[in-house]
RNA sequence: GGGGAAGUGCUGGAAUUGGCAGACAGGCAUGACUUAGGAUCAUGUGCCGCAAGGCGUACGGGUUCAAGUCCCGUCUUCCCCACCA
């Protein structure tokens, strides 16, 4: 006998199923498919302990899959561009491509030291070309269905990477960077645009997806749906600065959007975002100096300087007024930094008393409060002593013909709402409208190590897309890495020079590249057929896989990429490009493994755990198996290196107890038959725990297993058949989990390769029953003895053997009982 | 300020969803084997009590024969969003 040595085993089944393509993914029409995707990494240089505990849970998952009879496609490939290559590039001058591919390299080796069942002929990195060119290839369909658009726009720009951010790579109160961690500062740049905002309805709805609550929560609150009215106020006192500036007798009305169209005759002012552009056209002569002043400091201002003003409201009157529609109030028009441009129309009716906001602002400047909704049974409202903003529920009054109509207060669109909705409606005042938080998808990067975006400018023809036969537009390799917030691909001497598609004059490329969280929103397509030239897949392949039936991953990716790539597959879809309402059925989210200090792991902090040096200690299958075991999947825990050696001493037992020889077998009915139920029990528990991905409890029922059959063993059972079975379907449910020791224990056992090709064994219902149940009498609700009955006793037999128990009689004190409850047959509740 | 999740031994965590709280591990203690052990095995390990027994799932109430689980309130921690009209 040998002991269990997992560094030799290892790597011996690593290359054999490398060589025999056990895990090769194909279409086979004859068996059911399982899409399982787990996210890709980033090629950082190398695997690190968090990519482990994503996987290996994920591996098992699929190969239970697998086991169960589906033909199941586990791909692996890499997001390779992106800013940490080319950071680095700039401080040691090493390329990107170099260190990027570098290190694939290297996590390959890494990724391959798990033993996944990853069909790596279907490998797809984002920075290949042959990747690449289809990226751009659906920049140009999108921008030809009219869902990509160019616009000059404020953005967030780190001054460290020297690029722009996306609102959702913007963390924290002091508003920094996502990636280095420095406050960001705002920026006027033209820049590409993807429509997300045309699918934020579609995009609430998660009919038919298997996706968990939070994440759901979180996109419901990101895409931030609200109802109500836009209402147009039309400009007051026609003034001769407004006839000038515009150069006709009328002024545009202001356009607002409110969630409160029943408060709108409390309207006492209105409020528009600094940037709003009829702020110059309102502004009168004498108010001028004030309110550039007011425009420019809020400009300048970063948004955590508005943080730290601590909500304190500021504000500047323009000089002009407005007419409130419904009344023909003449209220004037302010402006204030805390009407923000991005949501709504960038302009809103200040209703101070109902609404906080407004509230605050009007009792600072001493701006009237008028209160529309009385609640019931309440000493009217006087808008001059109330203290606050009433946003209760309440009756309509001060409101001319609505007067009397209940409403429910904020946050309701009730039925006195949609009335006071229909009412402007019908005077052509208003209507109804849908606001959502959700903006379009800022995609352009001044960076260099990203898919180039495929567009040409013309001074004669304007923007146009790349033709289709000229895909990719490749990325030049020498360029220059200089943190000067320009696209490196800008101070090339030549790459930009070309010639216009439409007129054939010269013409210059765009110089951005694209988020990359545009090569992530696709990759699950790649991998259907890497090697597929004719289109970004093909259409054989996408019609048997998908959708993903199973996609895995941290939640941190909730508002980016998971509502990215839902966004970008339902545009294919319009596009005629993909098929069906979404593109992942399930979801299912890790916690994150932190440091031993329970800390975040970070090089700076020291706490980091290396997965290299723990599988040179303890082999793969230990920390595979330990990473399952030691927390809940989907919360994450801190590591502890003590909890690990509790997982090895398991293996190596398993080992010792399948290896070692025994005597004869020579043991009673009682030890087979209680050994068989053990082992039937335990498949019904780990076959339900791998459905509902609970892996920390599989090990632990394996664990429990193992614990009995060393006592049947102790007892002789070994060599029965009932022995045999045992460590037959022990192996089988082993494979999914550690599958190394699995293939080696099952070829020792003299069985036929490949465990992993066996098929998941099915639970023999009749030998896993209880032939006697032990059940709990509680007397007065107090666990008083526990008595043994067949399992086949009916419930009249369980009251009569509780009731003669001794230790029940004690209790009861020879008083009949009240009442005798069984539940279930799991437990007895006398009363007495 | 809004939304969400969680709170169980010394530690990680179980509890088949209202039915024996603490499975399985780690740690610790005692013992065995050993020149040695980051090896192995055995026993014990929620708290109080000599015991009978009592008490125990953040805290306070409630519903129920029965509550870690359901309801109401409070506290703590974490995550997300945050002037969203």
């Amino acid at each position: 006998m040998s002991n269990y040595n997992p560094q030799e085993i290892e790597p011996k089944w690593q290359q054999k199923w490398e060589a025999d393509g056990l895990y090769h993914a194909d279409i086979d029409p004859t068996r059911p498919k399982h899409y399982a995707l787990t996210m890709l990494p980033y090629p950082s240089g190398d695997l690190h302990i968090g990519h482990w505990y994503a996987m290996t849970p994920s591996d098992a998952r699929a190969r239970f899959m697998r086991m169960k009879g589906y033909n199941v496609l586990f791909p692996i490939g890499f997001d390779a561009f992106g800013l940490p290559a080319e950071n680095a590039a700039i401080k040691d001058g090493i390329h990107p491509k170099i260190r990027t591919y570098q290190n694939i390299e290297r996590m390959r080796k890494q990724l391959r030291s798990m033993g996944a069942m990853w069909d790596w002929r279907r490998e797809a990195i984002s920075s290949d070309p042959e990747y690449y060119k289809w990226t751009q290839w659906f920049f140009i369909q999108l921008y030809k269905h009219g869902l990509a658009y160019r616009k000059m726009a404020p953005v967030d720009f780190c001054p460290h990477c020297n690029t722009t951010l996306a609102r959702e790579q913007v963390w924290g109160e002091d508003r920094h960077c996502e990636r280095c961690g420095t406050p960001v500062i705002k920026k006027d740049l033209e820049q590409w645009f993807f429509k997300t905002t045309a699918y934020a309805e579609d995009l609430l709805s998660y009919e038919g997806m298997d996706w968990p609550e939070r994440v759901r929560v979180l996109q419901t609150n990101w895409i931030g749906r609200s109802e109500g009215a836009q209402v147009q106020f039309p400009v007051a006192d026609e003034q001769p600065s407004v006839t000038e500036k515009l150069n006709t007798e009328h002024c545009p009305p202001i356009t607002v959007f409110t969630t409160r169209p029943d408060t709108l005759w409390g309207a006492t002012f209105m409020v528009l975002a600094p940037e709003h552009p009829l702020v110059d056209i309102l502004t009168t002569p004498e108010h001028k100096a004030e309110v550039e002043a007011y425009k420019l400091q809020a400009a300048r201002q970063s948004d955590i300087d508005r943080e730290a003003a601590d909500k304190e409201k500021t504000g500047v009157f323009t000089g002009g007024y407005a007419i409130n529609p419904v009344n023909d109030a003449r209220i004037p028009v302010w402006i204030a930094d805390y009407v923000l441009m991005t949501y709504g129309t960038g302009a809103i009716m200040a209703v101070p008393a109902h609404d906080e906001r407004d509230f605050a602002f009007a009792r600072k400047y001493g701006l009237k409060v008028i209160p529309v909704i009385q609640p019931e049974g309440e000493p009217l409202l006087d808008g001059d002593t109330m203290e606050a903003a009433y946003i209760g529920p309440g009756r309509m009054i001060n409101s001319g013909p609505m007067d009397g109509t209940y409403v429910s207060g904020k946050g309701h669109a009730d039925t006195g709402m949609q009335k006071v909705i229909a009412w402007l409606e019908e005077r052509r005042l208003g209507a109804k409208a849908v606001s959502y938080k959700l903006r379009d998808w800022l995609i352009s990067r001044q960076r260099y190590w990203g898919a180039p975006i495929p567009m040409i400018h013309c001074p004669a023809c304007g923007w146009n897309p790349v033709p289709e036969s000229d895909l990719p537009v490749l990325l030049p390799e020498d360029v220059e890495w200089r943190p000067t917030g320009e696209s490196p691909l800008k101070l090339h001497p030549t790459w930009k020079e070309t010639t216009c598609p439409v007129c054939g004059g010269p013409a210059e490329r765009e110089t951005d590249t694209m988020d990359t969280f545009m090569c992530s929103s696709w990759y699950h397509l790649r991998y259907l057929s890497p090697w597929y030239h004719q289109g970004p897949f093909d259409p054989k392949e996408y019609d048997y896989w998908m959708p993903v039936d199973t996609y895995t991953g941290g939640i941190e990716h909730a508002t980016m990429h998971l509502i990215y790539t839902r966004f970008f597959h339902k545009a294919l879809r319009d596009m005629g490009i993909t098929k069906g309402r979404e593109p992942m059925t399930q979801l299912r989210n890790q916690g994150m493994v932190l440091g031993e200090d329970g800390e975040k792991m970070s090089k700076s902090r020291g706490n980091v755990v290396a997965p290299d040096d723990l599988v040179n200690r303890y082999g793969a299958d230990t920390v595979r198996a330990y990473l399952m075991f030691f927390a809940r999947w989907d919360m994450g825990a801190p590591w502890s290196y003590a909890g690990i050696e509790g997982t090895a001493r398991w293996l190596r037992r398993l080992w010792a107890l399948v290896t070692a020889p025994a005597g004869p077998a020579a043991c009673s009915d009682q030890t087979r038959r209680v050994l068989r139920r053990r082992v039937h029990q335990t498949l019904r528990q780990v076959t339900r725990d791998f459905e509902q991905f609970e892996f920390n409890t599989i090990v632990s029922a394996l664990m429990e297993l193992l614990n009995e059959m060393t006592k049947a063993k102790e007892a002789g059972a070994y060599g029965t058949p009932e022995w045999n079975e045992a460590v037959d379907i022990y192996l089988r449910m082993l494979a999914p989990v550690c599958p190394h020791i699995a293939e080696e224990l099952w070829e020792r056992a003299g069985r036929t390769y490949s465990v992993h090709t066996q098929s998941w064994p099915s639970v023999d219902e009749e030998a896993a029953r209880e032939e006697e149940i032990v059940i709990p009498v509680q007397v007065n609700g107090k666990l008083r003895d526990r008595i043994t009955v067949p399992a086949d006793a009916t419930e009249e037999q369980i009251q009569a053997a509780a009731l003669a128990s001794e230790a029940v009689q004690k209790f009861t004190e020879g008083k009949p009982p009240k009442k005798v409850i069984i539940a279930q047959k799991k437990l007895v509740s006398i009363v007495v």
